[in-house]
DNA sequence: CATACATATGCAATTTTTTGCATATTAGCG
DNA sequence: CGCTAATATGCAAAAAATTGCATATGTATG
């Protein structure tokens, strides 16, 4: 439902293509919505053949051809009404949790196993997080001032990981012991 | 995917009927795996067609007949064996964030209020699990001891929700000054 | 007495997502 | 020259999830 529209906040900052906007969805909303190539392309085509988005081909030296997508303005009207109501709230569907209330049916050494996976992953997404916020605190105040939604959202990206780590440590302390 | 496993994972607690692990759902589980009741009706039928499952019939007086679900041996084969393997990093998918990302093309208020929505939501859903902790706690040792693992996954809700909620505050002073 | 709500289950159609495969170019490495 | 990686896009099939509809009973509420 939503990756049209967060793909049509992604065409409204600036006109992309395909690849384009995979890349870009790894430094911002990927963070917060994960979309496989395949789910991209399939969209871009069906929001092509609803109007809401141009293309436009771009032959390219020494690279393939390119796809340049740009937001319409029957696009930037439905965006404005997808954007003025309400969403619902967020569907949950954690499988680690899962595991772990069922952990009584392995060791606790898979369990701990498992979590330090999981914690490598989450530390180096932080990380990531915290390396784009330093970025955006260097800018002057007039760009931090245009930037301040989405670095709203890379905030939620920051509490929500330090938030998690806590919680894995927690965790961790109660199995081992 | 997980869906499957998750309700695996409640069957091997105790044999239920779809109905009762909707409910079930509700109290534990639902709170980080998120299922409609189609959804529920077509795994058990699924997994029941899998050998994964028993599956009783038992009239009832003054009540609609109930089908209960228990897990076979098979099934308890097949859980182990999901739960000792690694799960993938977590997908989000959070239509709010893309929403505040793009909350240029809509007014303040209306990212306010929208804000001041999900907070109504997820301070009452840190209440249950703040009321649910409670009970855990006033269980007595052995008891806590044997719900340890389902208690961490609690304890995860609670974190994320307090999390979540501190982002909220922040977000809503950032945008209303 | 009508209405709503809780109990209890399900089909069918559609939409969304995932998985697997497929293609074509150029650059760099050994 | 063969291999890998990055660039760039896509089809087709399968699986999963959502939406809408449907049914049946008993109990509580106004």
């Amino acid at each position: 439902m939503s990756l049209k529209h967060a793909i049509l906040v992604l065409l409204e900052t600036e006109p992309s293509s395909g690849y384009d906007l995979l890349k870009h969805f790894k430094r911002s909303l990927g963070y917060f919505w994960n979309a496989k190539h395949q789910q991209v392309y399939q969209q871009l085509k069906r929001l092509h053949e609803e109007g809401l988005i141009d293309c436009t081909l771009e032959t390219q030296q020494g690279k393939p051809d390119k796809k340049i997508y740009a937001i319409t303005d029957a696009g930037i009207d439905a965006l404005k009404h997808w954007i003025a109501s309400p969403v619902k709230p967020n569907k949950i569907n954690d499988a680690l949790l899962v595991k772990l209330y069922g952990g009584h049916l392995t060791s606790d050494q898979n369990l701990v196993d498992e979590l330090d996976r999981h914690i490598e992953t989450n530390r180096r997404t932080l990380e990531e997080l915290l390396a784009i916020e330093k970025e955006y605190l260097a800018l002057p105040e007039h760009k931090r001032a245009q930037y301040q939604l989405p670095y709203l959202t890379l905030r939620r990206g920051i509490i929500g990981e330090q938030a998690w780590l806590q919680w894995a440590e927690e965790a961790q302390k109660a199995i081992k012991k």
